[in-house]
DNA sequence: CTTGACACAGAACAGGCGTTCGGTTATCAT
DNA sequence: ATGATAACCGAACGCCTGTTCTGTGTCAAG
């Protein structure tokens, strides 16, 4: 015989409502919201019910309280306490970038309550074009030195934006079926050809015909270089 | 004769008080604090001197107040509302770093209200080494070409903290009195030189006599490449 | 000395807010 | 059916909190 399951045992929609509200809200106002307020958005006309999910996602270790403090609660690194200043932004790393694997795609649908912690890098919107809503924005990790031509290391996170297609001079990466490999360069559209530049100007250009594949996969906004640990060499 | 000239016709001790515990608060809760707290953290006795401050510093301009609303402030850009989270780090741009010109050199003693906005990047402390608190990081933007051995292009940002030694494998920034010159390589000391690896493997390293002088100015944290806008060309 | 701006204290009020409690409805395994 | 459990409501209590008002002492200009 079963034992007694609870009929949600994890989280429920309301649990997500509550705590997309008070990551909204904390975002926007930085500051957490009233009990009063969250009950008026999740459509919960009681206090004592809004507090009785509260007390819950507290237990399930979503959120931190303050017993009788206005406003005293927390989202946890659970959640994506990071985000909560609203001037950070949490970019997912997909996964790698080398010359000769296919590059990781985006997949939509994924909510912002998967968060792999370590797997994602946190930006600060003021770095990005002030026009750059940041939606869906993901990064790739660099391996191998095959980079090197964009002035790109082993190591380094490029923060991509989603793109077919590219303006003249915008850095993009490319995956070229040709010759099964993927590449970051520069990007020019030329009367019969494509010229894909690097970043490195006493390299030369690569040439592609229009009648050629190229598969542009997205357009490159950022490079973060983290130096944490000495060259070994 | 002089017009009326208020006592401190600026900012005074006590405003900066407020806004560094409001700060402060924030960091550490996640919320702002309320008039009273605040009252008890500043010495002042009186709710009412407390919310007569916070107007003063509505006015202006170093926050923004939501009328009847617990804890209903929020620092502006204005202070370093970038901050707010704590998991945020405003690293100030203390000037460009060229081949051929000297290097800026952190100045001691400047507080944090010294905030020229777009002098300043802000990092995710999740970017950094856990163990780095952060303190007195700061940045460089490269000018020019000359870097390109450290793959690192023209516009880069460097985030450096201040050494005037290195371990073996980190990424400094040196000066080099003989040349004339500021780089950026990796250090190795070796018997009797330091050798200054190019961040670039195809290139060779610069070999430098313990006779002769070098001057060590920082590791290497972090590099930072905005792509804002397309490459001319 | 008077005036007025300024920095502060203290108290009181009203609404905000978290908490608690008694009670109702819905769901589901037995 | 039924009884247990979860999901909810409404109201009341009392502290928390922002607001406002009156008053006091200081200091410099006239």
């Amino acid at each position: 015989m079963m034992m007694m399951v609870r009929k949600s045992k994890g989280i429920t929609d309301k649990h997500i409502k509550v705590l997309e509200f008070v990551n909204e809200y904390q975002n926007r106002f930085g500051r957490p919201p009233s009990i009063r307020e969250i009950g008026e958005k999740v459509k919960i006309s009681s206090t004592s019910v809004v507090n009785y999910y509260l007390e819950q996602l507290e237990k399930m270790g979503y959120l931190e309280r303050d017993n009788r403090v206005s406003r005293g609660m927390r989202l946890t690194g659970k959640v994506n306490q990071i985000v909560q200043a609203g001037n950070m932004l949490r970019v997912p790393i997909l996964g790698p970038i080398a010359a000769g694997e296919p590059l990781p795609e985006l997949q939509p649908g994924v909510s912002y309550m998967t968060d792999s912690e370590a797997e994602a890098v946190d930006i600060a919107r003021s770095l990005l074009p002030p026009k750059e809503k940041g939606d869906n924005l993901y990064a790739l990790e660099v391996k191998g030195n095959s980079m090197i031509d964009a002035m790109i290391n082993d190591g380094d996170i490029v923060v991509m934006k989603p793109a077919t297609e590219a303006r003249n001079g915008e850095m993009v990466a490319v995956w070229l079926p040709s010759d099964n490999e993927a590449t970051l360069k520069y990007f020019f559209k030329e009367k019969d050809r494509y010229r894909l530049q690097p970043a490195n100007p006493t390299l030369k250009p690569i040439y592609i015909k229009k009648t050629e594949p190229l598969e542009i996969k997205g357009k490159v906004v950022m490079v973060i270089r983290k130096m944490d640990k000495p060259l070994a060499a």
